[in-house]
DNA sequence: AACCCGGGGCC
DNA sequence: GGCCCAGGGTT
């Protein structure tokens, strides 16, 4: 079998420590000496590109400058600052997350994978890359980029999510952990893209795919993302409509409802209900607010 | 395992 | 129009 060995691993490190510092991009949250600002840009990046997070990570810290200050305001304050980067209940999860570091951890983020996965809306990727980026501890951070880079350079076959975390762990060695996971997302974002740039990739002359050729490893986000549903036309544009509303002022139902023109009433409300379900609108008199208002 | 959750950029 | 994006939670 073409199984590949250990000095394949090592010939891989040894390109990608060297390239590392021509990788790096200049974003506010690389380097950040406060673990709560490396979880908020995080929290952020889920399923969201870099260039959407920049501007509301800077509003956020600079308004919230630790856990307790966040979870001392409103949700609303929260949802106001989340404006633009979608998927609201990351928002209101951040909000509890907050409240959890307050009230069970001190003011503290926690510096072990076991404790921050407790955090709502933490799951294994965040609490590898608040573990390395922001404690320097030495674990492997798998998202989707990390995951590319693996099937094509190492493996030259699809990976599962087992396979992609148990590769990346051994890629990791010994070594500094955070600059090394930075290098692994850094070259996926960059180069081992989706349609990859591998005429510029500065890791062609060791990747197995290049060399050995074939089909793309690594097609639609090599299996650790999975495949989202249509937009357009969908309960999450109304969701995200309603939101958008609700953060320029608390609304009657009726007054809300004329503003979503385009959408039947009754499905609004339905969508409506869900958003209240999710704790991020709630009821007040005949009209709906944002919640914690 | 399947489904839900934003929204813009890109082809 | 379809695919992508520093994923996580619920059923």
């Amino acid at each position: 079998m073409t199984t590949s060995g250990s000095n394949d691993y090592a010939t891989f490190r040894r390109a990608l420590r060297r390239c590392a510092p021509s990788l790096v991009r200049p974003l506010p949250w690389i380097e950040h000496p406060d673990p709560w600002a490396v979880l908020v840009s995080e929290v952020m990046l889920q399923q969201t590109q870099v260039s959407r997070v920049v501007g509301p990570w800077s509003r956020f810290v600079e308004a919230f400058a630790t856990p307790t200050a966040c979870a001392n305001a409103p949700l609303s304050s929260v949802l106001r600052l989340w404006a633009g980067l979608g998927y609201h209940r990351r928002a209101k999860a951040l909000h509890d997350a907050a409240r959890m570091i307050r009230d069970e951890f001190a003011g503290v983020v926690p510096r072990e994978t076991s404790q921050l996965r407790r955090l709502p809306g933490v799951g294994e990727y965040t609490a590898n890359a608040v573990a390395s980026f922001a404690f320097k501890e030495r674990v492997a951070v798998v998202d989707t980029n990390v995951a590319r880079v693996l099937a094509r350079a190492l493996a030259n076959r699809p990976l599962s999510a087992p396979e992609a975390r148990a590769m990346s762990q051994r890629l990791l060695g010994r070594g500094e952990s955070a600059s090394f996971n930075q290098a692994m997302l850094d070259l996926g974002a960059q180069f081992c893209r989706s349609v990859p740039l591998c005429a510029s990739c500065p890791v062609a002359r060791v990747c197995r795919w290049r060399l050995e050729g074939g089909a793309d490893p690594a097609p639609r986000s090599a299996g650790v993302s999975r495949p989202q549903s249509r937009f357009e036309g969908s309960d999450r544009q109304v969701r995200g409509r309603i939101l958008a509303q609700l953060r320029g002022s608390s609304l009657s139902t009726a007054a809300l409802l004329a503003r979503l023109d385009g959408a039947e009433p009754a499905r609004c409300r339905l969508v409506l209900d869900g958003l209240i379900r999710d704790g991020l609108v709630e009821r007040r008199g005949r009209g709906v607010q944002l919640a914690g208002s």
